[in-house]
DNA sequence: TGCAAATATGCACACGTGTGCATATACTGT
DNA sequence: ACAGTATATGCACACGTGTGCATATTTGCA
């Protein structure tokens, strides 16, 4: 088929042919190993020959092909991308950054799953046709199979948002129980003493970190709290927890969020809905540190999960896994950070 | 060197071979070609051997390698996404559902350019070695050199975010001045008549649009602008640029913004640090309708630049290009809509 | 001039896959 | 039983590149 589509009879549906370092060769009047030593440095090629080698593929068009390349240099230079949802600030701020950082490593990144909270295992997989570099991976999209999947294909798998001690998987993750206990300490150090928690969906591995830290703070101070309150990590959600949280009469007099997005989004029912003053009347902290909590109309305070930080690490993972495939995987705690703000 | 590499002494650094239908074909004890049909419908292979492969394929975890599929298929079935600064909301989202649907075609995209408004062409180039099966990029990073290295490698360019009639390349574009005129009908007509402008960089081919559709609607209800001012499409500067504006004793009565995120720093600097009552006092009209604008704390008036319209648009445009590579360039503009909310 | 080292060049293989072609085997209908 | 067809299988080529190897040419040095 492919044979018969050759003959240059541009027929509608047919795509044509790229330039390839033989056409390059043809029109230079050289071999076609002239051409590709063309383009590689330390490289015998006189230099009057890869002149005219470079004029001619200019005149054509020509790049060596990426793919033909890869098959036997063992290196694709693709690294793939499990992203959660964008419209989650925090998580277009992380694929952002680490997009930028993988070009400057000459890496090209294949992104999955912008709209969806979970990845399908199926689509991973179908990924992994690919010979990637090195597959990351954020937190809700992760499984034993991927792992395995992996692992058989050679390929370096780093998670990013969840600890998984498998094999040689890297893994990094905010230190989410540290975090919680910061924002508790600080609530109940300013005399706050009802104070509720508003949770994501706790299918997620950092929900249920940020949950059992804030459980287990309350307790050490020998506190009750006033709720647990579960939602869906968006400001919508946070809106609407906040609307069932505060219409009644016995008001918490803080609440801590398991992320800013539904922070922003109680902080906001309690302003628009219920003239609440906040901090005086009610103390709100959030979890992440995404750029919107320090805008005037929010000014939240927050609990910083490192977006910079998260990224030099994972690009320091990758780099040294480049340097050793074989090393043990590698589990890297981040520290969180409080962010004192106006809402507390 | 591969081949010394080949003997399976795993030394630090050296990669390991990636599972290959060969080595499936020898557990399996079949043939090379027999595995390869294994994994495409209508092939002839026994019932009986085909289990038998997965079986053995199953076990090694092999998956056909897309990289050498691609090679003589003339699909690499990757698509690439230049996209601009993911900090700005209405990218993310457009980024966002563009991968989503790209995933629905069978397509991988790769994105360059998370953290900048502009990439550079020597980075679109090297994403030109990989051949893809088309590239869409962001209106702020294409130039002629892009579009010729596109045209010359075979490569289906489709440029979002502004109108480019070369060669074959397919081009949409929101209808800005469409835009701009209905924002400002609006105001006029609700009795606003010391209106000024608030844009962004002006190198960006919307903002064009939008400055002149501003410009162009004002004179023909023979009204002059109150001012037209120039800032950077983002929060903080919407923000800064608030401050000065808002600060004299000669205030507008209403502001049309290039795009959403000024808006909202406008209307928090008004409000935050003015006391100004939005919309009694001030009108404020945006461009693009990003999530946030709805937010209750904002309610945000503005012009809607459809997203699902866009992404509905682009994938069109791509399935009847790779239908028919050859056909002439299209240029298709998407209607803007007024979205009327609680700031004007 | 003579000789070794450095530079230049082409051939041919390897990378991993899909598939056309030729051939072999099983199945169907009379 | 036999011709004709449907199914099954392996060989070998093509895809486009990088590079080891062998060989040819130039340069450097005494």
């Amino acid at each position: 088929m492919n044979r018969l589509r050759r003959g240059g009879n541009s027929r509608s549906g047919a795509r044509r042919r790229r330039v390839t370092a033989a056409d390059v060769a043809r029109l230079a009047g050289v071999s076609r190993s002239a051409v590709s030593r063309s383009y590689s440095k330390r490289a015998y090629v006189s230099r009057e020959k890869r002149e005219r080698i470079l004029e001619a593929a200019e005149i054509l068009g020509y790049r060596p092909n990426a793919l033909a390349a890869g098959l036997n240099s063992r290196q694709s230079n693709l690294v793939a991308i499990v992203t959660g949802n964008l419209k989650n600030h925090y998580d277009s701020e992380i694929v952002g950054r680490l997009i930028n950082r993988l070009i400057g490593l000459e890496k090209f990144p294949i992104v999955i799953g912008g709209t969806t909270d979970h990845v399908e295992d199926s689509e991973i997989l179908e990924l992994l046709d690919y010979p990637l570099d090195a597959l990351v991976v954020r937190a809700g999209s992760v499984t034993a199979e991927t792992a395995q999947a992996c692992l058989k294909l050679q390929v370096p798998l780093i998670v990013s948002g969840r600890i998984l001690e498998v094999g040689n998987v890297d893994s990094l993750c905010c230190d989410n129980v540290l975090g919680s206990r910061l924002a508790v300490g600080e609530l109940l150090d300013s005399g706050r003493r009802n104070i509720g928690y508003l949770g994501g969906d706790p299918k997620f591995f950092s929900e249920q970190e940020r949950a059992l830290g804030f459980l287990t703070a309350m307790r050490e101070r020998r506190v009750e709290p006033a709720f647990m309150t579960q939602s869906d990590f968006s400001f919508d959600g946070g809106y609407q927890a906040g609307m069932q949280i505060l219409k009644g009469t016995a008001r918490p007099d803080a609440v801590f969020c398991g992320n800013d997005a539904m922070a922003l989004g109680l902080l906001t029912a309690a302003r628009t809905a219920f003239q609440i003053r906040v901090p005086n009347e009610l103390a709100i902290i959030g979890f992440d540190d995404i750029e919107m909590a320090q805008w005037p109309c929010f000014d939240l305070s927050t609990i910083r999960n490192p977006v910079d930080a998260t990224v030099d690490e994972i690009l320091l993972l990758l780099e040294s896994r480049f340097a050793d495939p074989e090393r043990p995987g590698r589990t890297i705690r981040l520290a969180p950070e409080l962010v004192p703000r106006g809402t507390h």
